[in-house]
DNA sequence: ACCCATATATGCAACTCGCGTCTTACTTAT
DNA sequence: ATAAGTAAGACGCGAGTTGCATATATGGGT
């Protein structure tokens, strides 16, 4: 039997499968503080709960479509840093069935964070409180604008907290801090984004020598306007080489 | 309705779902190269190729538990370092359907190594031949023990590239190494460890004060023996703080 | 007893990083 | 017009780290 009769005699319907979900985790950083998107859950299970945006994998779709599909659908937004960051498999995670789901997380700058919270009116803007420190780990709660607490359902508070982990350890090798910023920036923002992702402050002298020396900067020669203080040199990422 | 009841009649078999399935990567250092145990396929797909050992998750059962089941049943081997990698989900990956796999990787001290390759003979042993340097990252070839290319099934040359991208970049702020050597050991093979993952060679003093600086090692106060020169200090892993 | 190979220790120079401080530039109020 | 205030940006010192070179210790073989 060859391979191409194999596959044509093939049953796939031999084991019992399991449900696969992608959720997306919407962050950026809003007035210093890490944050994210949620929607209130109006169905059972865990109804009035907070969860992340998420949906079911379909069958010719891959994973990273499935998060791209998302990003499209719940922020109404066509193109993101978006990354895989695990796959949440416990057997009693979802109380309906088996689900096995593959958190993505999605940074966006500002502007476009509060594009998609104006676009998809579900979505709540949650700031997330990490009660831990350096690359500790742990799950972190979500806070509304008034700052109470929202109660995150199944175990989104856990995949929350796995990316703000991801996010520190990826800080400063790698360029996920520009995902956060638009295209142009000063030095000061892109500080706040680190300190905000860090969760303690920095120094500026060093933090500033650091990122030019790293090359990954191009100065634009353009300047902030509309301060009332001498206007900060307007950056910009250095394509990779 | 209430959720208890919600879930009383909720119906699972709305969606069309795709398998899931765990695949191994069970790594050790052998004579100074990244090595893996691979499975040679004797039944199609992609029959005669070299693959990962993997298997379905069962519907009861979550994704840590597959992977430690296949560690037992594919490796004879009842506790190691395991960590999960990533889940690949592209949607052609397996020609027999869709298949989502979550990639784990063990990591076995040589000794382990070589009794699971022993007490299971389908398996057999890989060096890896890393092609890029630093964290580039892509994927790897493996090769036999006389030397020969074996061309790998399925995606899983990604999956075996991006497990050395993961532990090289672990490398030095986690305790991975220690999960290659034996419970005593000497610096030498330390850093015979962290050259083989690193694929460069390090400074020997320089490698050896970083080490004993960082407080995760304890000297025994044995020594090596049979050496025909001085023996090296054995040392072990510091429990951590 | 001597030699040799290797482990282990020491010393030095270059580099990096954090931090305090000083200067510069721009706006606003008087 | 001028002074005050604020934040950007530059400079320099000191501590810590890293790499390299060299010296010493140790144990087995001849």
């Amino acid at each position: 039997m060859g391979e191409a009769e194999f596959l044509t005699n093939y049953n796939p319907t031999q084991y019992e499968r399991p449900s696969v979900s992608v959720d997306l985790i919407l962050m950026s950083v809003v007035e210093g503080a890490p944050s994210a998107l949620l929607i209130r859950r109006d169905e059972h299970p865990q109804l009035g709960q907070w969860a992340l945006p998420g949906g079911f994998v379909a069958i010719d779709e891959s994973l990273d479509a499935a998060a791209r599909r998302l990003l499209a659908t719940k922020a109404r937004m066509d193109d993101a840093y978006v990354e895989q960051l695990y796959t949440f498999g416990a057997v009693d995670r979802d109380p309906r069935t088996r689900i096995i789901s593959v958190a993505y997380f999605a940074l966006l700058p500002p502007a476009r964070f509060a594009a998609a919270l104006k676009a998809a009116p579900e979505l709540t803007l949650a700031e997330l409180v990490v009660a831990w420190l350096g690359e500790a780990g742990g799950p972190v709660t979500a806070c509304s604008a008034d700052g109470e607490a929202l109660p995150l359902a199944f175990d989104h508070a856990d995949m929350l907290g796995l990316a703000v982990l991801r996010l520190r350890g990826k800080l400063d090798y790698s360029d996920v801090a520009f995902a956060l910023l638009p295209g142009r920036f000063t030095l000061r923002a892109l500080q706040d984004v680190h300190e905000a992702i860090l969760g303690e402050r920095l120094n500026k002298p060093a933090f500033r020598r650091r990122m030019l020396d790293s090359g990954r900067l191009e100065a634009t020669g353009e300047r902030e306007t509309g301060a009332s203080f001498r206007p900060a040199e307007l950056y910009r990422r250095r394509a990779a080489i």
